[in-house]
DNA sequence: ACATTAAGTGATT
DNA sequence: AATCACTTAATGT
């Protein structure tokens, strides 16, 4: 697809075309990862197609989502992390086969004054993930697992604009943080609710959760 | 047919 | 809610 399409409500035509002058068109396959913890960021990414996973590692090594970066997106942390060449503190996976755009740090400083449209794309997508990392802090400190991992199931039925959800258990508990025993039981409940129906590496969300 | 991996379950802490 | 130990079911070779 090209990218003044994309686009075009976006931004004016200038930056678009200056998006694909400095812009450096990345395709990742399922599982690859983009940016690790601990690395510097250089670019900044914009997802074109597909899905990108952002969690962070607890103590023990653990990972725990953060949430998902979907087409038109892009990731706030990154964002302000590499404005100021900090490490990384989160892990960047593609979540399917996803198509993105870097932008060089360089030249974003130069076009947060120069284009408007840019400043508020990065404004706003800060301030979307800061709430949704609100959220996700709420369920961390005060739900239960259960209600957590519902809405889990819903935020991954949204991302992918589906109601079959294509993961293990044992991928779904490593996102939550807990045991694969644990996720297990708690999907077995909500099937016999008929919330869900369990198949092997598939799950498939009935009405709405 | 056999090995491997995912999912289900009781018991224990 | 986590862990262990074990079973059963699904899938790949």
């Amino acid at each position: 697809m090209k990218l003044s399409e994309i686009f075009k409500h976006l931004f004016e035509p200038e930056l678009i075309e200056e998006i694909e002058q400095k812009g450096k068109f990345v395709s990742l396959k399922e599982s690859e990862i983009l940016l690790d913890i601990g690395q510097t960021v250089r670019v900044m990414p914009i997802v074109l197609s597909g899905l990108l996973k952002v969690s962070r590692l607890d103590e023990d090594g653990r990972e725990l989502l953060l949430y998902y970066i979907g087409p038109k997106e892009s990731c706030a942390m990154t964002f302000t992390c590499c404005m100021q060449q900090f490490p990384s503190e989160t892990k960047l996976v593609a979540e399917e086969d996803t198509e993105l755009l870097t932008i060089p740090i360089t030249v974003m400083d130069e076009w947060m004054m120069k284009y408007k449209t840019w400043k508020s794309f990065i404004l706003k997508s800060i301030r979307v993930r800061f709430n949704e990392l609100m959220k996700t802090i709420d369920q961390i400190a005060f739900q239960k697992l259960d209600e957590r991992l519902v809405y889990y199931l819903k935020e991954k039925s949204n991302a992918t604009d589906s109601k079959l959800i294509n993961l293990s258990h044992e991928q779904i508990a490593k996102d939550l943080a807990t045991s694969r025993v644990v996720i297990s039981r708690l999907l077995k409940k909500l099937e016999n609710d008929n919330r869900l129906l369990l198949y092997r590496n598939q799950i498939r969300i009935l009405g709405e959760m």
